[in-house]
DNA sequence: ATTAGTGCAAATGGTTTGCAGATGT
DNA sequence: ACATCTGCAAACCATTTGCACTAAT
């Protein structure tokens, strides 16, 4: 039901460029403000307002992975392309990629078992790594 | 690290009470408005903050299941005691616990192979159920 | 010219906090 | 009495939105 291919953009933004290249300079997620804050910082100045709806956008045309602090702030990161998971370290916030063949099938199995359909999930893991 | 046994809690409460009673009534999650909401039509009034700060307390004390809504906000629910998964509904918001073995093993080794110490997971499955 | 992109300030909305008064022990 | 619990209103803070303005095509 969803489109696969990602509509096209409206025209060349300077701005989108900025933040995209901000946010490459990480490597793991961040928030709006953190992006921000960033950029005011090395003083390529921004709109907060767009930074949020530039990252939303982003998202949307699939080129950010975006996720929920435990705090509850929407964070974002460049996308890697195939779909994965995250161990993330509790203490330094260090986030690794892992795959997840397993739980893709227990997913789609347990949907399947409770008759729902259009199944997504979200799965994190949190932990401390061996830094800390 | 941390308590294992939960720590003692203050004084009997009238409005504790009311408000587990009230969440007893549910099924699943359901936010602190809503639960302040519901409340507020059973004529059992009762300050949004001190239902926020109840049901905060009442998570810490073990009572709670607590997770995040897609929209950010926190949602409550009876414990049902073991650890277990969800699996929503998109629609309607009902939600089935499900247990996932090969989730938990797969965690647990995962975290280990990259070093990772003291591990919890995040899981949950939305999907549309039969019903929609 | 046209229209998407941007900044700023104001508006939202969930959640938290300060403080005075009510309540359980 | 005395500490905890409550309610109310104000404070917070991440995020969204309205609107005038700038810039890409």
């Amino acid at each position: 039901m969803s489109d696969p291919t990602p509509p096209p953009r409206g025209r060349t933004s300077t701005k989108r460029a900025a933040i995209a290249e901000t946010l490459a300079g990480f490597e793991d997620f961040r928030s709006a403000q953190d992006v921000h804050e960033a950029m005011r910082r090395a003083d390529r100045r921004v709109g907060l307002a767009t930074v949020y709806r530039t990252l939303q956008a982003m998202v949307e045309g699939g080129e950010l992975d975006s996720l929920r602090s435990e705090t509850g702030e929407v964070t974002y990161r460049l996308c890697s392309g195939s779909h994965h998971h995250h161990l993330v370290c509790r203490v330094c916030g260090k986030a690794l990629e892992v795959r997840g063949p397993a739980v893709e099938t227990w997913a789609a199995r347990t949907a399947e078992a409770h008759g729902f359909r259009d199944i997504s999930h979200t799965v994190e893991l949190v932990g401390t790594c061996s830094d800390h």
